[in-house]
Formats: structure tokens, sequence, C-alpha cells
DNA sequence: TCTGGGGTCCTAGGACCC
DNA sequence: TCTGGGGTCCTAGGACCC
């Protein structure tokens, strides 16, 4: 039976969930920064009004921002997250087959009907996670995933749509005409700029390519996106989130430059902690671990040094411990003095289930450290994160970036609830 | 002064093997 | 005189996504 597919995408969705708690931001622009309160990486529609671009530095759009009163916040993943659990939960009441692609995204699939049966139990399910999560969604209709995000985009971008939209059959290519190349799914700023020199300049044009010349300029990923909007499907879609990730990253550039190891260890030593904290929440441990480093690039005129340097361990590990052991060697080899760093990271790969690795034959159960693990992991879920950590990972911390602008976590901490007077 | 972080997939080219 | 070719694995780099 044909099968049709529908996105569903929150709204702005981390200014949605700040606006959630502060109904005051209601009808103001609202931008929330990134990580480290670097970019702006999201936006209400006011703020896009006012010209504000995805992306951006914060620094160099504070004085329209400030002109314009604009309410800026640093990102709060704690709060995104839940509420994006929330909005995913009653989707999946709704519908049977979902394919979660992002906190903010839903696939879902059901049988091809009539376009206004479509249209209606889209009207339902925004409704429903309107009432009971507060979060607005548009939800899009096509029958590809890359035909469903287009369709979603109209359902956003066309108020008179109302936040649904099914993308026809009949006037389909009218429709693709009307989408610029880079709006298409899989269509970057790259390949964008390429097609364009050779005339293919909306989602029409890349319908209608010639395969060989796409497979030749975009590889197979470009041809795929083509063929979807051809209608033919080519991108599975995933109802359990099964294939697991296959690695684990954790970096953040620094508040001011690190010109010494020491002070890039310390950093590399309290990453190192989060990305090992995160594989024992999957149960699983690292056969080889990554270490990379590089200087501002953005300064033209410093001095310029990155590198990478991949180290296999003697033992798949969880070990926090055993984890800074060996990134603290790579990053000893890697190190050059007399640059200014800003940013270490390590990525975990080779990734094994804690159940499935092989038992080292002369190897002491002890030195795994599971038991320590197991109590600081306990202690730090607990009391925060920083409570309990290696001692290689400081305490001054002068590299470590402050977040200024964060709203409390108000549905996943106790210390935050919202007070109702 | 200030420019995110965490992922995935694909390809080309080198090393190595027989 | 004359020096293969195909398969596999690994890695770096590029491009994309949210």
């Amino acid at each position: 039976m044909a099968q049709i597919f529908a996105l569903l995408d929150c709204n702005n969705f981390y200014v949605s969930c700040e606006r959630l708690f502060s109904p005051r931001l209601e009808g103001r622009p609202v931008v929330v920064l990134s990580n480290n309160d670097g970019c702006i990486i999201a936006r209400s529609n006011e703020a896009k009004e006012l010209g504000i671009k995805m992306g951006a530095p914060f620094f160099q759009c504070r004085e329209l921002m400030e002109a314009h009163q604009v309410q800026v916040f640093s990102s709060n993943y704690p709060l995104y997250g839940d509420l994006s659990q929330r909005v995913m939960g009653i989707l999946s009441q709704l519908e049977p087959e979902v394919d979660i692609y992002s906190i903010d995204e839903a696939f879902f699939r059901q049988a091809k009907g009539k376009p206004q049966a479509l249209l209606d139990n889209g009207r339902h399910i925004r409704a429903t996670v309107r009432k009971q999560v507060g979060i607005p969604v548009s939800i899009g209709f096509g029958s590809t995933k890359t035909l469903a995000k287009i369709a979603n985009r109209i359902a956003k971008k066309q108020p008179e749509h109302g936040g649904i939209f099914v993308l026809p059959e009949e006037n389909l290519e009218a429709i693709l005409a009307t989408i610029e190349v880079g709006e298409v799914w899989g269509i970057g700023p790259r390949h964008s700029q390429k097609l364009f020199t050779y005339g293919i300049r909306t989602a029409l044009d890349l319908k209608n390519a010639n395969d060989t010349w796409l497979r030749k300029h975009l590889t197979i990923t470009g041809l795929r996106t083509a063929m979807e909007l051809r209608g033919v499907s080519c991108l599975p879609f995933e109802e359990v989130p099964a294939p697991r990730r296959k690695s684990v990253t954790s970096s953040r550039s620094f508040g001011q430059p690190v010109t010494d190891l020491s002070g890039l260890r310390e950093a590399l030593s309290a990453y190192v902690s989060i990305a090992a904290e995160k594989l024992r929440a999957e149960h699983k441990k690292a056969g080889c671990l990554q270490v990379y480093l590089t200087t501002n690039r953005f300064r033209d005129g410093e001095p310029q040094y990155a590198n990478s340097l991949t180290v296999n361990l003697p033992n798949p590990t969880a070990s926090t411990l055993a984890l800074i052991h060996h990134a603290s060697e790579a990053l000893r080899q890697l190190y050059r003095p007399g640059f200014s760093y800003r940013k270490v990271g390590v990525i975990l790969v080779d990734l094994v289930a804690s159940s499935h690795e092989q038992q080292h034959l002369f190897r002491a159960k002890h030195e795994e450290q599971g038991e320590l693990m197991a109590a600081l992991d306990k202690i730090n879920r607990r009391w925060g994160r920083d409570t309990l950590q290696s001692g290689s990972a400081g305490f001054k911390r002068p590299w470590k970036n402050k977040q200024t602008r964060k709203s409390p976590s108000y549905t996943t901490s106790w210390h935050e609830l919202p007070v109702v007077r």
C-alpha cells in the first residue's frame, strides 16, 4: 500500500521553550545562543524579521539587538531536551510509526489517504501538542522524506495554511519551481553554489537534472536527493533508534586563549570526563580515542596550528581515569609551544557494548574501575556534574566559558521549579 | 574582547597483500 | 629491453544535518 511521509517540526523550538515559562516573551523578538554564548542558534519570527541571521556571531549583532530590545538566552539543554521528550511522547501516542530525527523534528508515516484526511489528522496532532505541552509545531506531508521537508517548510512560511500543508501531486512541479535549490534538504551552501553555476537553481531543476551528472558532481547522496524529489523514496524510515551512535565527542571553545600545556590538559581532562560519562550512560566502552586541538582560525594575524592524533587503546574502556591518561599522552605529543589555542576536544570511537566486550585473560577486573565509576556517576547525577572529578581537570578553570543568560531548568531540577505566587 | 557543539555519510588515495 | 592487477583496509578531508 502506498504510504505518505509526514514531518512534524517544532517552530523556533528553543525560543518556544523559553517562552513557555516566560509568557512576557510572546510577540517580542527572542534569540537563543550557542553553547558558549558565541552564535545565534534560534530566533523568534520577530528576530528573523529584524534580519538577524542563523549562526551569526552574537557580538556582531549586539547593537542591533539592544536597539530592538531583543531578549537573549544562553542555551538550556536540560529544558529543551525534556520538552522535546514530551512532544515526541504525544506524537508517539497518536501515531504508530514515528521516526525521531532530531531534538525538534520527527517523521511519521501513514497510509496514503485523501488530502483532506491528512490535513485533519495534522490539525489534530498540532492542536494536541499545543494543548498538552504548549509548543507550536508545523506538519508537512509528502510522498518522500525530502518532499515532506518541503511541505513542512511551506506550512511554516505561509501562515494561511495554519501550520499544516499537504504537497499536492497535481501541481507539484509548479511548487518545486518556487523553491531555491539551496533550501532542499541535503543541499548545503557548497553544493548550492556549484549547482547555480550549472544553471540548476530550483528544486524543480534539481529534480530534472541528469543522473550521471548528479552522481559525478554531488555523489550518491545528491542523486538520492533528486530521486526523492521525483517521489522515489530513498531515505529509510527508522522507527527504532537502533543504529546507535558510533562516536562520542566532547569539546568546547575556551573563554580565553590558552597557551600552556597544563591549561590544555585541564580542559581536555574535563571534556574526557564528560565524554566518558556519556559512554557509561549508554553502557559502552571505547576502543579508540582521538584528540584534537586548534588555534583561533578567525585571527588572521596570529600563527595557526591544528592537529589531531588517534590512539588505539590497549583495552576498550569507559574509565574516566584511563581515558584521561591516554588523552593526556596524545595531547603531549600534539602540543607545540608558541601558539594561542582556542579549542581542544576528544572523540571516542570504536564503541562496544560493555556486555559484549572480550574478557582479557590477564586483566584484573578492578583495573576497569567499574565500581569507582558507578559511584562517581551516582554522586554527580545527584549533586551536579562538577561535584566529583579528576584532579587533572583543575579547579580554577580559567578556560571555562560562562553561560550568563541561562534560564532555569524549570522541568528537570527540583531547585529550579517555577514558583507560583 | 567576543565567531557552537555533536553527529553522519561519502570519496579518494595510500598501504598492504597475494 | 621487459617490473601486474585486483581486492581490502584505513585515513583524511569534504560536505551535510540540526
